[in-house]
DNA sequence: ATTATTTAGTTCGAAATCGTACTAAATGGA
DNA sequence: TCCATTTAGTACGATTTCGAACTAAATAAT
């Protein structure tokens, strides 16, 4: 019983601080990759703002900001502001929802769709560089275990 | 020639989506990882400012700010900051450096090791929660490859 | 129907991040 | 030795993030 315990602490600890470790690497990566993606990205449009673009081609436009917001697990006060940014810059329109006053609708505009090929087209020339060094399989292996890391963590909170 | 054109065109888009899901989910990780931890530290004293106290425990004290700016990978401005939060509070001590009259050392006050000790301990609880439904042995696993990148796009910054 | 509650979005304010420009000390070269 | 360059850290300002409090519309309850 008393090495049962113990041990249990033992591997307690251990846990945590592997855990620990995990969560820092994905700190670091996150810090690294934000700053080296801002910098391919024209004129100070933010890669909050970028993957809302990319967010709207991808799963279609015309959804509510709140839609946004959790999808990007941000509050949604964020939201309003990555959103403002982007219709300042003709990036997106916002129409009223026609199901809900309350609510508003977000749509890309041609100049959006625009700019994020051409967001895209330049990173293809990092990437092409970056994929030489990057173990791309290995992080498309790890993918399953973000994302079920991710769901844990976003049903958890409360 | 064409196929293979087209092939090695389409390989990368795809590639290209892969990596964008895999930093995708890094970053709301990192959001929601970062939200829920913060709510269990008491005070109002940030991740940042923890991160660091750990990692003074961890490597040893005594440490330059740049020093550690470098191991976070951010900004020395932005170290400055988080120091001072943690030197206001009384966790942390700076003092000059004998071997560097620029610069200055980092050091852990006996406030600041009771305040990591608790803050570990609280977290064990949480982990207690999370544990159940994170596949920790996966996550362990997926480490060398997050560390693997981390260290790309390190090297790969200008 | 009328009132209470919930929900979508914004405004406002506080704090974190980080780039630029600075000061002071150390190092290197002539 | 003296000046130029590099390096450690900070001050300042712009931007992002996000919680709290608010407004307006929708839904629920009586």
């Amino acid at each position: 019983m008393d090495d049962d315990a113990q041990n249990e602490d033992t591997t307690g600890e251990q846990q945590l601080a592997r855990v620990f470790e995990f969560f820092n690497e994905i700190g670091i990566i996150n810090q690294l990759s934000t700053a080296l993606f801002q910098k391919r990205l024209p004129d100070g449009v933010t890669v909050a703002q970028f993957s809302v673009l990319n967010h709207l081609t991808r799963v279609m436009d015309g959804q509510t900001p709140l839609k946004l917001a959790s999808a990007f697990q941000v509050p949604k006060t964020s939201m309003t502001h990555t959103l403002a940014g982007l219709e300042k810059r003709g990036l997106v329109e916002m129409r009223p929802n026609e199901r809900d006053g309350r609510s508003k609708t977000v749509w890309l505009t041609p100049a959006g769709r625009t700019f994020r090929e051409m967001s895209i087209a330049s990173l293809m020339a990092d990437m092409a560089r970056l994929q030489s060094q990057l173990d791309v399989p290995a992080m498309v292996n790890a993918v399953p275990t973000l994302s079920e890391v991710r769901k844990v963590l976003d049903q958890d909170r409360d």
